[in-house]
DNA sequence: CCATAGACTAGAGCTATTCTAAACTGTTGA
DNA sequence: TCAACAGTTTAGAATAGCTCTAGTCTATGG
């Protein structure tokens, strides 16, 4: 696996977090997976069934931690929902709009041009592309 | 102005939708006064404020049916808040984190290409671009 | 091992949105 | 014109996702 820490101690180690009970489990059951799109409910789910007692509170506050400390990248798509990204490179989304489900896009596999200049007293951020699927209009189930 | 319905009446009987007089007045709020980015609570604040009584959830109804018969185009990019577009030709965003506004940007300004394939059983919906927009990271005021 | 700053938690609170069930109204047909 | 009904509207309750509060617990440094 290539991912940059050797552990979820050293990951806490190096965004300055305190390494508690709950953000060691929580920072595993992210990373230790290769990448994925959880919502915190979701996250919170696998922490119980994984027998980690901890709050949904917790999970909420380790998340946005987590994005505050780079490790994280929170994506809003629906309203009243966020997904947590553990993929932090630049790349995009394509989004099953029947499932519910993320996919990645590798940023350099799609190009944006001619993005117009941001209004004086302002720069870009984040340029985000959400390719929204759905399921095919009938092809005759071929 | 270059509106494709001549007035709300008209609008709403091509979208097969019964001429009430809540429609009717929510129509004109939306589309007599040029490209709009509104939320359903600020749609009903100028509603009562233009002395229309109506409801929140038949404003939430309206927006959604004037969604599905195409006069409306949803923006969700924030968590918990959505953007009804009254613009619905093929176009992006510029979205600016400090004071939640949006602004479009023409679909022929920007390109994106190489959008890989969807995967098979599904079909692009649309692409959507957003462009978050922050204050400039401190240029010295010039 | 103590002190303490930081972290955790249950549960209340909040915001945006949807649901429910009852009252109302536009339309149709006689 | 008007009865009747399907479609609309509504207030308020309900829900979902998230945040806050205030009290308790726990890493960490001495």
């Amino acid at each position: 696996m290539t991912r940059p820490f050797a552990n979820a101690l050293e990951l806490l180690r190096a965004a300055r977090l305190r390494p508690t009970r709950q953000r060691l489990a929580l920072a595993r059951l992210l990373f230790e997976k290769g990448d994925r799109h959880v919502a915190a409910e979701e996250l919170h789910g696998e922490a119980l069934a994984a027998q980690i007692p901890v709050s949904l509170a917790t999970v909420y506050n380790t998340l946005h931690q987590f994005v505050g400390a780079g490790l994280l990248r929170e994506v809003v798509i629906n309203s009243g929902r966020s997904y947590f990204d553990t993929n932090v490179s630049d790349h995009h989304h394509f989004f099953y709009e029947d499932s519910g489900k993320l996919r990645d896009i590798p940023g350099d596999s799609i190009a944006v041009s001619n993005v117009p200049p941001p209004p004086e007293g302002g720069s870009i951020r984040r340029v985000d592309v959400i390719v929204r699927i759905e399921k095919a209009a009938q092809k005759g189930r071929a």
